[in-house]
DNA sequence: GGATCCTTCTTCTTCTTC
């Protein structure tokens, strides 16, 4: 690469090294695809040029040597700056390794007949010790990049909206995310609704929230046997507890099943931020929660969007989920424990 | 009745060219 660079720029070329790469590759690829009949030194006259050849290829001292080359570098381009590697630091690993899995419990295949879903409300009356919830634990252990982009995200939106219109923006955002979960209860608890056969009535929903049922028929029509609605988990060891949206068979796995909204398109999994952590949290709090008797290793999560287009449905397989896990145990280390790497966050632009 | 809780969302470089 360093030479092809020298002969373009000695060609009299100045050509950039991606673009030499390209066609350096190109001129390869030409090459071994074309017949060789069309070589242009086919009809070059070596015979003439054979002793500038020989005399090219036998010399013994190259002009150019790596002290020289090297000299030529830093001549032209300046002494070499080594960037900082960053440090390679073993992955972190959670203090204490808690299982997701109870291992009392079995991975059903099939389901029990069972009644309607599951729905333990959150009762955090007086006298109760505090427990924190899985958002807040999300929230306050945000890493220094994620604090910093939300940070800039908001005064660039406050720049445009002034805080009054950014707060009803916000509010807005909010409302359709639980007026969409509103219609959701609906139609997991009238399952007959959504059953196979059933199409979905999209105008039966209120109009804010049609074109995000509309987003996730697809999606429901793989969903059954649903086992618990908006339903607190408590994890038993652990001290934490939280919400679940949902937990179904999705495409005949069990899952926890987590329903959002969302103005942009979240076509990967690595779009939805924090969510896999949450779904593991909620799944490892379920699985030690005595209100429950089985067990859940898989979860999904469903970007739903208002104007109607298909939903994302991100599967979180259990291999995967277990590694979520660790993150999220991690995540509760350093809610209990501060860290202090969080103060050194850079601040936004202004 | 009022206060609080959980959850609802929000982030990922930026410009040019075709």
């Amino acid at each position: 690469m360093f030479v092809l660079s020298r002969v373009l720029f000695c060609g009299g070329v100045m050509v950039p090294e991606r673009t030499s790469l390209t066609v350096c590759q190109f001129s390869v690829v030409h090459r071994l695809t074309s017949p060789r009949k069309n070589s242009p030194y086919s009809s070059v006259d070596s015979e003439r040029y054979s002793s500038l050849v020989k005399s090219v290829m036998s010399s013994r001292i190259s002009s150019q040597t790596p002290e020289s080359l090297q000299a030529e570098d830093d001549q032209v381009y300046g002494p070499v700056v080594k960037a900082q590697m960053p440090s390679r630091n073993e992955p972190r690993v959670p203090k204490i390794l808690y299982s997701l899995l109870n291992s009392e419990r079995a991975i059903e295949t099939e389901d029990p007949e069972t009644g309607p879903p599951t729905r333990i409300m959150l009762n955090r009356g007086q006298g109760r010790p505090f427990v924190p919830s899985v958002t807040r634990i999300l929230q306050q252990t945000l890493s220094p990049e994620q604090s910093f982009y939300l940070e800039r995200w908001k005064r660039r939106m406050i720049a445009e909206l002034g805080e009054e219109g950014f707060k009803a923006y916000s509010q807005n955002l909010f409302k359709q995310g639980k007026d969409f979960h509103a219609a959701l209860e609906g139609i997991l608890t009238s399952a007959e609704t959504w059953k196979s056969g059933n199409l979905l009535e999209t105008s039966e929903f209120p109009p804010e929230v049609q074109g995000y049922v509309q987003s996730i028929s697809h999606v429901l029509e793989d969903v059954r046997a649903v086992r618990a609605i908006e339903s607190t988990v408590q994890h038993s060891a652990l001290n934490y507890l939280g919400i679940v949206d949902c937990v179904a068979r999705y495409k005949g796995v069990l899952c926890v099943i987590d329903w959002k909204t969302s103005e942009k398109p979240k076509p990967f999994l690595s779009n939805t931020y924090d969510n896999p952590l949450q779904i593991a949290a909620y799944a490892g709090a379920l699985n030690s929660d005595d209100n429950y008797k089985y067990q859940v290793e898989n979860g999904l999560i469903v970007v739903a969007y208002k104007d109607g287009t298909p939903a994302h449905a991100h599967q979180v397989n259990a291999e995967l989920m277990s590694e979520y896990w660790k993150t999220w145990l991690l995540r509760l280390e350093d809610f209990r424990e501060p860290r202090s790497s969080a103060s050194s966050s850079p601040s936004p632009e202004k």
